[in-house]
DNA sequence: TTTCTTGCAAAACATTTGCAAATCG
DNA sequence: CGATTTGCAAATGTTTTGCAAGAAA
């Protein structure tokens, strides 16, 4: 079970998601694979989604709404989603590491992974909001 | 629309929340509204939950689940969840101010709220995985 | 054969919505 | 009255599950 098994529609959703320069969704996944001809059931989505997040070939976001999104890019980085519309951008500033440390002196727990969760305004919202009031 | 119109729900949600010292679900504050004698529906919840959101007398917390969890303490504090049995802990850690306008300058966005999203093994869990293995 | 994987449909679950009734100012 | 709030049930949308069939080892 430790070797990669990597059946044809893993195969199929792994390169959806490396060449998804947004962060799919599921349900997008599936639709640019129906694009593709390739047909898969919902179950075979979500099973090749987490075979591939728990193997470590692509990353699951969990960016608020209760929504998974899928992430192929597997350098350390960070998301930051508009509250107004939604869009996501990627940034590369980073939680300095002594803060996992602090947090494991303060409850005992060890750490296992730090992100952020950021939100904010888009410049395309921000140029609306200021036409608005 | 500005003034707080506290209605006898959201006040006893309200309660509920604050009394609390987990982290209650929509769910779970329904059920102890209930015990109470107090049964409302669940439109009610999430209207209340709502309110009082947007109103900064509770905090909505997404700890990745896609469940939304609500709490009563506003100082400034992070969570920390246990990937094993989802107990939360809670740290005063915080994270530094730079990181923010870092990523400002990076994205163009104007950055709202900044949290962590912490996962890590709870001390009991970890006492079970040195058994097990 | 034993184990893993897929497909399908149904189920589960959290949350939202439409709409009518009640309440408040 | 006019605006807001509540209750109920149904709808929505994402993800999971049960189970049978298929493929692989």
């Amino acid at each position: 079970m430790r070797a990669l098994n990597l059946t044809e529609p893993r195969r199929a959703v792994l390169e959806v998601v490396r060449q998804a320069h947004d962060h799919p969704t599921a349900a997008e996944i599936m639709e640019r694979l129906a694009a593709r001809g390739q047909r898969y059931a919902y179950a075979t989505i979500y099973n090749s989604l987490r075979y591939l997040t728990e193997h470590g070939l692509i990353r699951e976001l969990n960016l608020g709404n209760g929504i998974s999104r899928y992430d192929g890019r597997l350098e350390s980085h960070q998301h930051i989603v508009c509250v107004r519309c939604g869009a996501i951008a990627e940034t590369l500033v980073d939680v300095p590491p002594e803060i996992a440390r602090r947090m494991e002196g303060e409850t005992g727990y060890r750490v296992n992974q730090v992100s952020l969760h950021v939100t904010g305004l888009c410049p395309a919202c921000q140029a609306q909001e200021s036409v608005i009031r």
